[in-house]
RNA sequence: GCCGCUGUAGCUCAGUCGGUAGAGCAGAGGACUGAAAAUCCUCGUGUCCCUGGUUCAAUUCCUGGCGGCGGCA
């Protein structure tokens, strides 16, 4: 018999309103764990839009600030950690509260990871390096031939996703296709999923208030700080909005045009939060609500609670 | 005031040698097998500025207006 995890998941996109929710839960019930592929790494805070560190006192989070941009954080680092995590929370009595932007996090919290080996960062980058220097018909070559159902099923324009098929082919000698996808929830766990959902004009408007006012709360330093640290363009982090549109508009004096940044990081975080609202989508039996409501969101979660007393 | 250019999708513009039109961006929908703030797929009807004329037919040619931009005064 499985222990039996009872969880509360929070999500919905970014700039949402979830940071604002989560004020208002009482720090001796509930503990947070971050389902937030960036707000992992330390030094990243205003573009991650961290929560801040008074809320963090108040009420524990988990799984924030916990590597340098440099390292790849990943999947299966975030359902070990999470895990553990929610496991010591209900150690101490208390229900873990997942929350987060990280659709693909959640997901694989309720399934499981998938079945396929965990990516090699040496074959990942020879498989760039081939991609780079005899394109990529050359590997599609190769994935047809290897794994014919991957080949038919990843578009042959998404790189991505055929270097990890083939990377995959690579490790384990078996094609990607064979490795099953778990399906159902994961044994003994018993969520409450709320995905928090607000009028598309309105969520748009939100984030690009958000991103003026990161820019007043000094993005700028913060990405001087990291470059000056060393960090590049290359770096996991430094890969996330609010942080590559610097790399990207720099002139090569090592200057940009701040409006311009501005206006890039604004359309990135719109678009992302369509996909993500797109993903949200499809984790099932969700409860939407409106942000807005918060005396039902905080009813649901209490009683909630109080079903799963230990 | 005169001369030139210009007015087409929310924005920037292309185009129709006369048969009512299409790109990029913005935007919308979707996918997602250990990088997921990643990666990828699909989606374009709008008084073609207004007016009159020529014509079977005008957004396209012509007249006259009204905007905009540039130059000369």
């Amino acid at each position: 018999m499985p222990p039996v995890l009872p969880v509360v998941f929070l999500f919905g996109p970014t700039g949402v309103g979830k940071t604002d929710l989560i004020e208002n839960l009482s720090g001796s019930a509930y503990e947070i764990v971050s389902a937030d592929s960036m707000q992992v790494y330390i030094g990243m805070d205003i573009g991650t839009a961290k929560p801040e560190l008074s809320l963090r006192k108040k009420i524990q989070h988990h799984l924030i600030d916990i590597c340098t941009p440099d390292i790849q954080f990943h999947l299966g680092e975030f359902l070990r950690r999470a895990d553990k995590a929610c496991f010591e929370i209900l150690g101490r009595g208390k229900i873990p509260v997942i929350s987060g932007g990280t659709a693909y996090y959640f997901k694989h919290f309720l399934f499981g990871l998938p079945n396929a080996p965990e990516s090699d960062p040496e074959i990942r980058d020879a498989l760039q390096e081939e991609l780079n220097s005899r394109g990529s018909q050359v590997l599609l070559n190769e994935l047809s031939s290897v794994d014919p159902v991957s080949y038919e099923r990843i578009a042959p324009s998404d790189h991505y996703r055929i270097m990890r098929a083939l990377e995959v082919y690579r490790v384990s000698g078996k094609p990607l296709s064979s490795f099953s996808v778990p399906e159902v929830l994961r044994d003994g766990l018993k969520p409450l999923i709320i995905g928090l959902q607000r009028p598309r004009e309105e969520l748009y408007r939100r984030i690009n208030e958000r991103v003026d006012s990161m820019f007043r709360s000094g993005l700028v330093d913060e990405i001087t700080r990291l470059t000056s640290q060393g960090y590049t363009s290359i770096d996991p982090g430094m890969k996330a909005i609010g942080y590559k549109e610097f790399f990207q508009s720099e002139n090569g004096s090592g200057e940009f045009d701040l409006s311009l940044v501005k206006q890039e990081i604004q359309k990135n975080s719109r678009r992302y939060a369509k996909r993500q609202i797109t993903f949200f989508k499809a984790i099932p039996e969700t409860m939407w609500i409106s942000p807005e409501k918060q005396e039902d969101i905080m009813k649901l979660i209490e009683n909630f609670r109080e079903e799963n007393r230990l």
